[in-house]
DNA sequence: CTTGCACCTCACGCGACGTGAGGATGCAGT
DNA sequence: ACTGCATCCTCACGTCGCGTGAGGTGCAAG
């Protein structure tokens, strides 16, 4: 009775440095040793490798893993919610990048690519870096980042054009509706701040309430914006920042 | 001209680290450096930077993100297809995995979940291991497996009852053929063949027709299959190889 | 002239093992 | 009983993609 390390390695899809690996770390320690110091593992070794794996398969770090099959206090369905949250998330991330190729594929097939140049050459006259290093520098770590990098990495340059075209759009009827004399709380100023929103949903990220909320306070607050923002027309910044949060407000009137 | 690492750290989103092994690796170095010795980044810079990040974000190793931006060879066409393979291939992977979850939930919320020793039960006289290990032996390092292990891992006493019955009906439906009188060859042999295919697919995993075929050699060349399936009927595990190859020419009929 | 920031170069740490080196043990065949 | 040879053991260093200091330099502002 009992199993050497070879046939534990074998039966479960491991090397045996694997097995090694997880008694020297204490995750799993043999119940018992032959005379010659033979690792011999029992069925109960097996049953808690096979939850090991089963764990290690869903990408749970070791010391995790130890606490996890160790710890009977902690709520195994809890666990299990946890880590399919962490699939979807991950399964969702994989498909927008899966969106982001197919994309680039079929700017290739529609024949003209843009170069890393052409990129730039859109924006004209302001540097788009300005903007992408002010806007890394406060979402860098988040996800919203990432999506819009992926997302515009695949962008040609009709794309670029179109998403200009879009928010001078937006911006000359926000302009617009400031001569005719409306309220930023009005309803059509908080549309019109919705229409912002989406067009960035729409072309860059998941721009939820909260950071279009966050974007309105950069608007007054960060001169580069309210500088560029208001050469379109003075005052303008202030009044999208009132637009925008009372547009946020609206949809989410509770809170936060 | 040119940026420091801090700036382009910044834009891109990673950390100076990040970028000082990059030179290290020689996966991207700064095309100059200030008299004092400091990186300067110039724009193509930055265009690599954006490339290899992108192929980074698609999981490929540094190593191979080198190869792939520096051959001018390669038709950027065929790496977009690949990239797009590995994500599927990644996204069916997690999906799998977050059935397996998912089932595993479902086991919990039914109440009674079954112990390893039940497990072990259910198979009454024969050792479910030997099987087991002798398939890790062939299939250790598959997707297949890794697969087979995670569904099986949530399996339930009465899952295993009901694979067992369903095993069963096919084999005695198959030496029910064989008493008939008829060939391993014919359509009802074959149609039996599929269906023993099929469970596997139901219960363990992606079972395909060439899988199968090697399945069906080893009923015939290994003793340990051999015997248990002639001890349903003798000769059966030779008919059973015969009606599963047929099976499979049949599904594909060119080749492998 | 100090302060402070961004930069530089080592160089060790991590996580989950891979990959030998060098030696002891177990089992089969002769 | 002897000879292989596979399997086992214990160090112990290598890998990958960086993180995280340690200790020093360059440069502008106060």
């Amino acid at each position: 009775m009992g199993h050497s390390v070879g046939q534990v390695a074998a039966f479960a899809g491991v090397t045996v440095r694997t097995l090694h690996h997880y008694d020297e770390i204490g995750l799993l320690s043999p119940s018992g040793r032959s005379h010659a110091g033979h690792r011999r593992y029992e069925d109960a070794d097996l049953d808690r490798l096979q939850q090991i794996l089963y764990y290690r398969e869903l990408g749970f770090p070791l010391d995790e893993i130890a606490v996890l099959i160790s710890d009977p206090e902690a709520d195994p369905m809890e666990h299990l919610r946890r880590q399919h949250s962490v699939l979807t998330e991950r399964i969702e991330r994989l498909r927008k990048m899966a969106a982001a190729v197919e994309r680039a594929m079929e700017a290739r097939k529609l024949g003209i690519n843009l170069t890393p140049e052409e990129k730039f050459e859109v924006f004209g006259d302001h540097d788009p870096e300005q903007y992408a290093e002010e806007v890394e520098q406060r979402w860098g770590r988040t996800e919203a980042y990432r999506e819009s990098q992926l997302r515009t990495a695949s962008y040609t340059k009709e794309d670029w054009l179109r998403v200009q075209a879009e928010a001078d759009d937006i911006n000359t009827r926000i302009a617009a509706l400031m001569d005719s004399g409306a309220e930023p709380m009005s309803e059509a100023a908080m549309d019109l701040a919705e229409e912002h929103r989406q067009h960035i949903c729409r072309n860059f990220y998941d721009c939820t309430h909260h950071i279009h909320s966050c974007i309105a306070e950069m608007f007054v607050n960060d001169e580069r914006f309210t500088t560029n923002i208001d050469a379109i027309k003075p005052g303008m910044a202030a009044f999208m920042r009132a637009a925008m949060l009372a547009n946020a407000a609206r949809a989410l009137p509770e809170g936060s």
